[in-house]
DNA sequence: TCAAAAGTGTTAGATTTACACCCATGA
DNA sequence: TCATGGGTGTAAATCTAACACTTTTGA
């Protein structure tokens, strides 16, 4: 309390946007509320920033308490802070959002937090300015996933393309021509057809592709 | 202190990123800091965010006590979270951008605050984190300013399309070619041609241009 | 008279978009 | 056998990028 004890201090929250792709629609996890004020409303989870730690750990932190999930791809959306945004005190919340693949996260756990995989165009209203949040995080990964490889982190290591197509699809929010989305796929060498197949989504089954990291850093360019 | 009491609370503040276009340069606005710790280095220009005020209206706030404006184009850059971030204390802070036009800003104010206007490729190392702070604010103008018309913030009014090319040149850090930007610049039937003349950066003098918030508008579609 | 900045069109190449049919299989 | 999703190529249109000379005028 040397330097800067005549301004005061205020809380500083981190709120997670966690997407989810699942029955070819974009899902962010929500649950309840469990402290008041707003116990009981639909709500991002967050968790308050302690003395000791980074903004980024404390996302993370809250992340992993959460779904048990290390190394996820996670960036900052932002900071939110309204005076009134909190009903209770002032609060400054830094939104972060993750991309998992909804298969790497236990129906058990899900439950055990009593958390929600929610449609992104069906969400109800949430506590706070948590609605916003999620508009500007949604807003932010529509754009990066043009210039990055990071869809498929929403996605199995092993995917078919139209898979990959319907997830560029509920991302971007509009339909997508199959050839031409096949096209440019083909163009990028670090997405790797194998010869696996996957009979689960089709009688004729479908190839299957993953995404290589290495043969991206090397060879790196992204467009979609 | 009834809902949160248990968590601790920081310190937060603001940084301005002030940006301006003069020589054909693109420039910050950075002083001495004034305080300690860290008295005499340079600095962006910031303060803390009190416990009466948004987090927007502090950035304002900030901006008004050096410049005297108001306003003023300003955008959130992001937080900046890392525990030992500053060298006195735990204060997270969040950066902001602002686009000013150098002769909006008096020369005595100015020099009365000590600040400088610093060309941004030549930026001396500054106090904390700032320099990542203002590679991450260029990063962001240069993005937003091919799809938004916010350069002319940089710019007086009226403005010829050499100062226009040369200040989309200085942001992007590359050349362009005079004929296909200008053919672009036709095609905006919001950026229009007064009948008046500058003859103070050339013999033959050039037409000046104003850009039409208004039309802009109604018409609405800007892509540089 | 010459240096310095203003102003002006065309063309080749690259990128983007639109579009329709056959294939393989399980039910 | 038929309904379902998988897989494939071409052509027109649009956009982008490259490029050079004439004009005006103050020094």
């Amino acid at each position: 309390m040397t330097y800067y004890s005549e301004h005061s201090k205020v809380w500083v929250s981190v709120d997670c946007i966690i997407f989810g792709f699942d029955e070819n629609k974009l899902k962010v996890l929500i649950g309840r509320r469990q402290m008041d004020p707003g116990r009981g409303q639909w709500s991002l989870y967050g968790g308050f920033v302690s003395a000791e730690e980074s903004i980024d750990m404390a996302a993370e932190r809250t992340l992993l308490e959460l779904t048990g999930l290390h190394n996820v791809y996670m960036r900052q959306v932002g900071a939110f802070g309204n005076v009134d945004r909190d009903p209770g005190e002032r609060v400054i919340s830094i939104a972060y959002y993750a991309l998992i693949n909804v298969k790497d996260y236990s129906e058990k756990l899900r439950t055990e937090h009593g958390v929600e995989w929610v449609n992104i165009e069906e969400l109800p209203q949430l506590y706070s300015d948590h609605n916003q949040m999620v508009s500007e995080a949604w807003h932010q990964i529509k754009q990066r996933m043009r210039s990055e490889p990071i869809g498929f982190r929403l996605l199995p290591q092993l995917f078919t393309l139209t898979q990959l197509q319907r997830l560029y699809e509920a991302v971007g929010g509009e339909e997508i021509d199959k050839r031409n989305f096949r096209k440019r796929i083909k163009e990028m060498d670090f997405i790797e057809k194998t010869e696996l197949i996957d009979k689960l989504s089709s009688k004729r089954g479908a190839y299957l592709y993953r995404f290589n990291k290495k043969a991206f850093n090397e060879d790196s360019n992204f467009k979609l």
